[in-house]
DNA sequence: TGTAAAAATTGACCTAGTTCAATAAAGATT
DNA sequence: AATCTTTATTGAACTAGGTCAATTTTTACA
């Protein structure tokens, strides 16, 4: 059984004990190697992705510049999917790569509809997840907008120290949209 | 009958003529003037809220320099609800702001409730829409990250012409990110 | 239609953060 | 342990954009 998952679900909605059973029927296991993407720009994202344990980057490539622009970081207990792309099957805009060795719960479009149909209270789960990330990429509109790089990296290591131990400071910066030599003048004091 | 937001909804799901009577049930009209606000921080969302005609703000008060910080602009055939206070029905970090007079279609949050489980494909509406806000955000947080404030602009005029025309320009700024100085800046080349 | 208020513009100066290039430190690999 | 590669640091010069204060333009409305 794919306990970790379903315990993440039980914080949100109430599974008997035959739904658990079932659900579990519907994901598979999958590993990746460090540098392994997940998803390329360009290709339609055919799985919803759960990870169990690892770390990954979510980053879009500046078209002019060729330089890439982090939009996410993902691990344990998150989720690693371009979710527009996911839900209308067509073409993603970023990619998805492994930042280390990591482990996926993964389950294709044609699952996820028959398991939403079948389990139709997962429908909730998944509005309140949505909106839980809504929220924090709201709030990460108005850091940015109103507070000066040393606050926001401040404010990064507190919200997120396990991504920020993992992670390195260069990725972080691009993250909050500094350069990596800014960051490194921050730490200085 | 509201056919302004059903016509809407039939973008996304089919309704029944008996579900679009239904439907009509739960939702009342109101209207309001320029400057009264919808919410306010600190109190909770209560109801969902969907535009008619006008025009809101969103924004935050920067706890500091006491400087609002436009989060978003919501005009007709669009919400203008904080949806994690309206969906946990705890306090909202923001406020919502009539910019010239608006009407709404409202529906409370007990009715919401009701009106998703006496139509459940309703779920899957809010679904779709949610997920394309959610593309806008990232879109939007790539866009801040990647390019300099004339780029922005540009693109902000391009995208939501119907909303520069109507908001301030020293919102828009704030809504970029960009001072209003250096807004008018840009604009005399 | 005149007056007040709100919004936009302009100039002068300033600074937070960038860029580039070189160096150092840390990690990975054989 | 030595070497290669990836990250991080530092310095120096620069610039995108901010701030402040004054002025003009536009809009609202009595």
């Amino acid at each position: 059984m794919h306990y970790q998952l379903i315990q993440n679900i039980s914080k949100h909605v109430q599974l008997s004990p035959e739904e658990k059973s079932l659900f579990d029927t519907f994901w598979t296991e999958k590993t990746l190697d460090k540098g392994d993407y997940l998803l390329r720009n360009g290709e339609v994202c055919k799985n919803d992705n759960y990870i169990i344990s690892g770390a990954l980057k979510a980053f879009y490539i500046n078209s002019d510049k060729g330089k890439e622009e982090i939009l996410y970081f993902s691990i344990d207990d998150w989720w690693a999917t371009d979710i527009l792309s996911f839900q209308k099957q067509r073409p993603s805009i970023y990619n998805i790569q492994a930042l280390e060795e990591t482990r996926l719960l993964q389950i294709s479009y044609q699952s996820f509809q028959k398991m939403l149909a079948e389990i139709p209270k997962l429908e909730r789960y998944f509005r309140i997840i949505l909106e839980a990330y809504l929220g924090s990429l709201q709030q990460r509109i108005i850091v940015g907008n109103t507070y000066d790089a040393a606050y926001r990296y401040s404010a990064f290591l507190k919200d997120y120290p396990k991504i920020a131990q993992k992670v390195p400071q260069y990725l972080i910066a691009s993250y909050l949209g500094i350069s990596p030599e800014f960051i490194s003048r921050i730490r200085k004091k």
